[in-house]
DNA sequence: ATCCCGATTTTGATAAAGTCCAAATCTGGA
DNA sequence: TCCAGATTTGGACTTTATCAAAATCGGGAT
């Protein structure tokens, strides 16, 4: 993200301390959830409601300025990588979550065998497994409850 | 579903009204909400709680009788259709969802160009767009608000 | 520099999907 | 037929996110 305020003015949208914080905590802090999120604008802010997180990461959303990723068992996560159609690799113990760029090339990256006269517009793509430090600490695949996060590298 | 008594036998599960009655909506009702099979077990057996809904469809997930797929902005959807590493095309306006066969063939289909060192087991994929009667509706993309599901063939 | 309207933020209530818990009931082997 | 352990049930509870209305703020016009 070059330069948030800016970002904003070319969509828009009025620039406020709640968007920049937002932005600030997305960039910094990939694939984090809202309330990850709303910690870090806090640490910028000092204070933000929870309702202000998620209108500031709605509009951001539709705008196109950054994207939600929503893996099974998790909230919603946010990136301000966007308009590159990666995927994602997630750990089914921690949630630990990296990029992987487009299994093809082009995006959309995969066309269905049969779209049933559907219109696709994405094909997304998760691949699900286990992080190597969940391997090392010998977890066998989905726990019931996901484990706490052993604080990767973030 | 050839016969859900012996496959809930063989997977040493003890026999109750409820199991073979979600097991049935299950099978006769193709990528289901648990709402929705919770109704199609109720037309069988008069009763059933919706936490039993829960635990039959969790057990049955553990065990690998069924699958459950978790799309955003959809409560989960389960099927029959087990092992066979097929994958979905969803529609962004009704929801209406389609099996599509494995794009490249083989379980994992799939593999990450750079896998960061994850241990994968499963490459899942979701083609995103509308479906032709939602085309034909005239909706652009993607409503604030899902619309009520127009009925297709279930 | 000040005013003002519409957009944004805030607070608090509410919704949707699913889990937790303990009491009642049922299943299947003895 | 009996019984221990598994299952079912009703109700409270949790998590994630949205809704609604009142208070506040941003930025173009004066
Ligand atoms: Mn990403
Ligand atoms: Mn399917
Ligand atoms: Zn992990
Ligand atoms: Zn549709």
């Amino acid at each position: 993200m070059r330069d948030p305020e800016s970002t904003l003015r070319q969509h828009h949208l009025p620039v406020t301390a709640q968007r920049l914080a937002v932005l600030w905590a997305v960039s910094h802090h990939p694939h984090a959830t809202a309330d990850e999120i709303t910690v870090g604008a806090r640490a910028l802010l000092g204070t933000i409601s929870r309702q202000s997180v998620y209108n500031v990461l709605n509009v951001l959303t539709d705008k196109g300025i950054i994207r939600r990723i929503q893996p099974a068992d998790s909230p919603a996560r946010y990136e301000d990588r966007v308009g590159d159609n990666h995927h994602h690799l997630v750990c089914r113990a921690c949630g630990q979550t990296e990029d992987v760029c487009c299994a093809v090339g082009g995006a959309p990256c995969l066309e269905a065998h049969d779209d049933h006269g559907f219109k696709i517009d994405e094909a997304e793509v998760i691949y699900w497994g286990l992080c190597p430090s969940c391997q090392r600490a010998g977890v066998s695949a989905a726990p019931a409850r996901p484990l706490p996060p052993h604080h990767h590298h973030d």
